[in-house]
DNA sequence: CGGACTTAGTGTAAAAAACACACTAAAGTT
DNA sequence: AACTTTAGTGTGTTTTTTACACTAAGTCCG
């Protein structure tokens, strides 16, 4: 048995940052899950997370843990919310910070492959069940996306670098479930006056090579109408 | 020196819940603040909150401490953002959960005199300093609320059961700072579909007399557009 | 090398929503 | 009865949103 050695006056909970980890891939919205190897829920599929060490910044513990997941950095992470029920973990009380990311698809394959029985992507709507609250967490991530899509630039943190309109309208599309007019679509974009023009074309497939577009800033979030 | 019985494997953070508490009243929005008993930041305004309790809901821990130190229970109560750097109070770890509530101006008088000087009421753009990181959570629960001015019917949580057109008016008005059209904006709050004619009227003053609406449903907040 | 195929790219008209704007109604007071 | 004060109402204009179909530029194949 481990000793006890961090005493306090009165009880204190323990506090953890959980991910939701969005990307596309394959024309479709998907999430990446952890099989968990230890009680409480072991072999449970769960969202990715951790203890907040305790000298270390939650946004940054968030970081940490997406990285050790995903090798990724630099992506757009936004604190979602923080369940604390007292019996959301059969263990002890736990409170979880959730956040969410959102990976560019060029990015995803970097840890996929290397630790495949342990972390996989999902369909957003063929999740296996979850572990904890973590189906309730999911379901307001997907809320909150949907909700930013409509009033920020958020879904352009799914392309990479360059990237044509019509993939920036397939974003859209698998988001939100529905068509959009591709004319009105292209409109709106170009009026957002958040991307430009990089002056090149991309060629693939026999037909039409699309011109390419990039962020202006491209880690700016921009909150629009 | 008090003991420390409640001991853990690895150190955990303590965990509070702060309240950003608004009002309207005098026609100006106000925001609730206490005066610190204690050390740390003993004597200067501050946020009013407190530890969640080790079997307490989060949520639970910010209605609790709403009525302790205002009375009023059943009002609007969000949860804000939560905010853990490790510097933020200088005794230990503390993660703190805020939360921002809307009070109805009905009912403030209730508690603001019984303790008047550990809690007052402050107008919102003349605050004085305030202990800790609380000046960045007021700053982005301000925001906030604006926010969901825009797209959402909270603004009407801080109307009385009943209230004319003109107090809704008066209510976007002060918060948005600036003037708005009455025709247009009484068309747009009968569209809202929030609301209906008591079919009384209130009489003030010598001039004719407003018509009383409520809401429809007193607890919902709606989303709109 | 011309025709078929595929995705890229573009404009206009109609409908809806947002905005600007000024007078009448009904009470109380003198 | 006249005056003051706030409540209450409608219309035309502008802006935004929506609906909708063809041409452009490549590749591939015969």
């Amino acid at each position: 048995m481990p000793a006890k050695k961090y005493c306090y006056e009165y009880p204190h909970p323990a506090v953890t940052t959980d991910m939701v980890v969005f990307t596309i891939r394959d024309q479709e919205l998907k999430l990446l899950l952890i099989k968990r190897k230890l009680q409480p829920f072991k072999g449970s599929w769960a969202l990715p997370g951790g203890f907040v060490a305790i000298a270390e910044d939650i946004h940054q513990c968030a970081e940490r843990e997406l990285e050790e997941e995903t090798g990724v950095r630099g992506v757009y992470l936004e604190q979602l919310c923080t369940y604390g029920h007292p019996e959301r973990d059969p263990r002890e009380r736990v409170i979880t910070i959730a956040y969410y990311a959102l990976i560019p698809s060029e990015k995803i394959k970097i840890r996929a492959a290397t630790d495949a029985t342990a972390v996989d992507w999902f369909v957003m709507d063929e999740l296996p069940e979850l572990a904890f609250d973590h189906a309730n967490i999911v379901e307001q991530a997907k809320q909150r996306l949907v909700a930013k899509l409509d009033y920020s630039t958020i879904a352009f943190q799914f392309l990479p670098r360059e990237f044509t309109l019509t993939e920036v309208q397939d974003i859209y599309e698998i988001i939100l479930e529905e068509k959009m007019d591709k004319r009105n679509f292209r409109k709106w974009a170009l009026a957002l006056e958040s991307i430009e023009e990089t002056g090149e074309e991309r060629r693939e497939g026999r037909h039409r090579p699309a011109k390419l577009y990039r962020l202006i800033d491209p880690s700016r979030v921009d909150i629009i109408k």
